[in-house]
DNA sequence: TGAGCTATATATAATTA
DNA sequence: TTAATTATATATAGCTC
């Protein structure tokens, strides 16, 4: 009814030259927009072609962020044993002589292995399943059938981890 | 030939579930299509706001594309260097250190939390819990001690899906 | 495989709360 | 600084060649 409804509230987004933004602030905003936007992309585009996927970014404050799927260290691992095979050709290429790329790898390995003893990501996973209910809240919004076919996926991971759990002889008994 | 070519040509971009594709042509077209996108965008992001980032992708064929700004090495290496660094403290027990370990989590979390919001709509999620496999793979990761809260978490919501059932009145023979 | 072509879905720049 | 809003710029799904 009234009419300054009918102005337009905002100018809406305007064509932008890619170039360095100089005003710190917007850089900031910018950047983590696009960061999110980027990382979803890349889900997206795991999920979709099951494909794998690591990205590493440093902040224009040089703070550091990574996306993996299904982590970033396993991807970056397989990166770098797959492009050390070709050592040689890459020292030719690049600042980095092979000795030095060999033991970034060594340590790279090392670091995996121990953070598969770790399972830091696993931790994370942990306390996700124990920190969120989103599942839980979720299924108020299903139908009968959506629940069905809900429990029948729950069944099956069930299944699954017993199947796991029996590998590490725990016992259980759901 | 005839005038009525006025009407659409093509029906446009559709609306696309972001699940598995199936087809092996279009899963290969869509991965083309949105690795390219997703490199430009990381490209943008470098440029406006002065990031620096790398990407490593395998295609469904197991095929490496890569990005970095200013080259994919670099990127890795600083990423190496700094968590190895971190991974060792971490082996050393350090708490502080985890949390920082664990704001990639949150980020994650956060991610997640979006998708909450999308996925209040009942019937994608259901879908969604019958066409992904991620918590299948993911207790994969998980040490005996995991496994075993994440048991715990999926025992109680298999239990308030039973009690939710119940309300649908259900027979359930889980 | 790859290169256009729409029509439409999404991302996001500018702005406000 | 963290979020909404909104108008517009971009990315892309489905086709065609």
């Amino acid at each position: 009814m009234n009419m300054e409804n009918q102005r337009k509230k905002t100018s809406g987004r305007k064509k932008i030259e890619i170039k360095k933004l100089d005003k710190q602030t917007s850089k900031q905003v910018t950047f983590s927009k696009r960061r999110q936007g980027l990382f979803k992309k890349a889900s997206e585009l795991c999920v979709l072609c099951g494909a794998h996927a690591a990205i590493v970014v440093f902040s224009p404050a040089d703070k550091l962020y990574c996306f993996g799927q299904p982590n970033t260290d396993t991807i970056l691992d397989s990166y770098i044993s797959g492009t050390t095979e070709f050592g040689d050709l890459k020292s030719a290429g690049n600042s980095q002589n092979y000795e030095e790329y060999n033991k970034q790898y060594e340590e790279a390995l090392k670091m995996l292995e121990l953070e598969k003893k770790k399972l830091a990501d696993a931790e994370n996973l942990a306390r996700f399943w124990n920190t969120n209910d989103w599942w839980n809240d979720s299924i108020d919004y299903m139908s009968s059938d959506q629940l069905e076919q809900f429990m029948v996926s729950i069944y099956e991971l069930r299944r699954k981890l017993i199947e796991k759990a029996d590998e590490h002889v725990m016992k259980l008994n759901m």
